[in-house]
DNA sequence: CCTATCATGTAATCCGTTACATGATTAT
DNA sequence: ATAATCATGTAACGGATTACATGATAGG
């Protein structure tokens, strides 16, 4: 019983999630990846309805469904899944993410770099204002705003301060050498 | 006759690499990949087999298998394909890349970020190196290698710089200010 | 010659996306 | 009340990964 499956970053951070709220709903796991994780690393809602039913298969969590009115599916990390989280985060990976970035996709095919320059630029300054912003309100509190999160605001920021500045001197004089 | 079909971004580059190299096998494709897109946008080998298909079923490729020996399969972009080509790059997309980096995303829940860095650290700066070499090898013959390519280049080398900095804080003072 | 590696391809699985659908809540 | 939006969930489809499998080529 409870068949092994292969766990994938989907899978972790369901447990991330749950690990850290307690027993929550796929709707509570969905409003917690729109406030931080998803700028990252989104997920359709679907999957958070669907990857809990796989989980808890499992024996990674358990679920409580509720008897009455919407009968809403409520879950919990079990002792085997908080022990399958703990031994994921304690395993540093060496593992590259590829850029996998669409608009440098089409430039290596021939699309006009400028002509990208001017869809960037403007998507990017928004999303590092973005991120400022709630850098900002959260220097307030950060004490009360554990490391991770925070680590990972400081890097999504530099990652978009480069993309600005990339597609800023793209327009401004074309390529430089 | 030829269902349409959705193009994905496997899809445009199986056409891109079809229309600069003119007639080839997967094989051929799996190559191109790697000596230079693969860095930011990888596929797998099967991938490289199956898409063909897809696209000559639609019409955007055509299909030539040999007689003899190994019977392989060797495609060309038709008319039909090279417009839908032309038509993707010519639409400059806004659309953000997510980092979706792995190694983010466990510190996100809680990995130790110093233990990350030394892990991390090194293979980004492999890969630094790598571009840089590739680069410098690439300098001599600058003018025959297409403003595409050299971009896409320049985008890794930067994107890669950012690591290796946001890393190496990490790992010498922890979390600067 | 034999065996490792490269080349080439197919099949099966499965995750992720898209689409569909309906139950609550809020606003007008 | 009624429309609109939010909340909740399931079903179907398809692309991507993984696994399997065999044909060629080169090295020892």
């Amino acid at each position: 019983m409870s068949n092994e499956i292969r766990l994938t970053p989907t899978s972790y951070i369901v447990l991330g999630l749950l690990e850290a709220a307690g027993e929550s709903t796929p709707y509570d796991l969905k409003q917690m990846v729109a406030i931080g994780l998803g700028n990252f690393w989104s997920l359709q809602h679907a999957q958070l309805y669907k990857e809990p039913e796989r989980l808890t298969a499992a024996g990674l969590l358990s679920e409580r469904r509720e008897e009455s009115g919407r009968r809403r599916k409520h879950y919990r990390v079990t002792g085997k899944g908080r022990a399958a989280l703990r031994e994921w985060l304690s395993e540093p990976t060496a593992e590259l993410t590829e850029l996998r970035d669409l608009a440098l996709l089409k430039v290596f095919f021939g699309a006009d770099p400028e002509a990208m320059a001017a869809a960037q630029l403007p998507a990017h300054e928004a999303k590092l204002a973005e991120y400022e912003e709630l850098r900002q309100s959260a220097a307030d509190v950060a004490d009360e705003i554990p490391e991770g999160p925070r680590v990972s605001l400081r890097a999504g920021i530099e990652a978009e301060r480069i993309w600005v500045g990339f597609w800023s001197r793209i327009r401004d004089r074309g390529e430089p050498a």
